[in-house]
DNA sequence: CCGAAAATGCAAACAGTGTTCGCGTTGCAA
DNA sequence: TTGCAACGCGAACACTGTTTGCATTTTCGG
């Protein structure tokens, strides 16, 4: 049984959550403010520091929220797709592309550049919404790396790494896994980028037709059997 | 012939501008201080606005230096790398990526997170440095596609498209070869973006070789003759 | 050449920010 | 119940961007 004192804690501090994340949606990363986020949560500034560490710790908090939520939307952009590869990776790239621009300042907050004195500690809650924003990715590549390598056929470098087994808390990917999941996330991330942060306006495209044909791309080069290098 | 308060002006808005930049690289952009700058400028805070429009006119300053900057480097890599193909696009790709980690804070101001309150006006001057920062890349592409669509043997599009009567200024590019473009140019950000940004740290890849096996891939793809829909 | 006009630089002020400190108050546990 | 840690807050401090009024200096037309 909690204390009654806890579950006021608890519940003010979801209310600063909520606050700051209206702030962020509203004014943006960089000119969040503290104060106003006080203000939205109906406590003083120096008030706020029995919850938060300072301005920084605000954004800590952001940051891990988001990468969390990113995470669950690309996940339940996957589980919404067949068991097709290519729509999976299409699924990955398109829920990737939704909530970027549907949250944009918190897509900008968490890969877009970094905020000047903020750096997430290793041990942080930042660390753990990290991991579980990359594994749905890096599971969906995986799975087209397995349907082109089946068991025991592969090269050693894949034909080592055992799908069922797959852990993606465990740090080492085999290294062909690993750069296919790198490129793959880079070219979607890329035109994502671009377009939320309207470097794209002046061209016009469809991107999410460009992400489909990027997704095809993808597939077709990486699921190609042998050693690609030229 | 210039009066002696037109090269006054001249020079202290020239050192405005270095002290800017130096404080962009010491600080980054969200955090850059006017005051400070003025400081470093050895000109007051109020006296800093007979030169540029507060913050925000400090920071189209820097914006669109950046994009010039950054051209000129790409360019220069460009010049510096023979005719063939694969060696040009290598080299911007390349390039891009020393600029980007080189002047991180740069790069991240002119294409990261949009700063909040700013939006570069349509006819500023920040409209024709992006118009020279992307020239170069568009040639380069845009030489690709003449190399494999030799003149008057491509489909329409492409076909109409007269390299030799090409100017980057037009907006107008075949829907093709703006295709490629879009797609050249986010697939380089990609990785760049998230390199510089920190966000492949935990990987440890080999990004340059990344982006050469990411070049070599994009040739093969836009050089391939004829309909690669599907 | 000289006086009006324009450009320049600055100190002061204002509203806003993040952060710290010391003070009463409140909840909990020994 | 008593002691103590957690809490919430007002005041203060050092900053920030920006505006305003006022001298000073340069320029230029009559």
């Amino acid at each position: 049984m909690e204390g009654r004192r806890a579950t006021l804690r608890a519940h003010l501090l979801s209310d600063i959550r909520a606050a700051a994340l209206d702030e962020l949606r509203r004014t943006g990363a960089a000119s969040l403010s503290l104060r106003e986020v006080a203000r939205a949560a109906g406590i003083s500034p120096s008030g706020l520091y029995r919850y938060v560490d300072g301005r920084d710790g605000l954004l800590e908090l952001l940051i891990s929220d988001g990468f969390e939520a990113f995470g669950k939307a690309i996940a339940a952009a996957v589980a919404e797709a067949g068991d097709d590869v290519i729509a999976r990776m299409e699924a990955v790239a398109i829920g990737y592309r939704r909530w970027a621009l549907e949250n944009s300042e918190q897509f900008g907050l968490i890969l877009g550049t970094p905020v000047p004195g903020f750096h997430a500690r290793a041990d942080g809650p930042t660390e753990a919404s990290v991991r579980r924003f990359a594994e749905p990715m890096i599971r969906v590549v995986a799975d087209a790396y397995a349907t082109s390598h089946p068991a025991g056929a592969g090269d050693e470098t894949i034909g080592g790494f055992n799908l069922s087994t797959f852990d993606p808390r465990a740090n080492e990917l085999p290294e062909l896994l690993l750069s296919a999941v790198v490129r793959s996330w880079s070219r979607v991330h890329g035109l994502v980028a671009l377009e939320a942060f309207g470097h794209l306006a002046w061209s016009g495209t469809d991107v999410e037709a460009l992400l489909r044909t990027e997704v095809r791309s993808m597939v077709v080069e990486f699921t190609r059997p042998a050693g690609t290098a030229t």
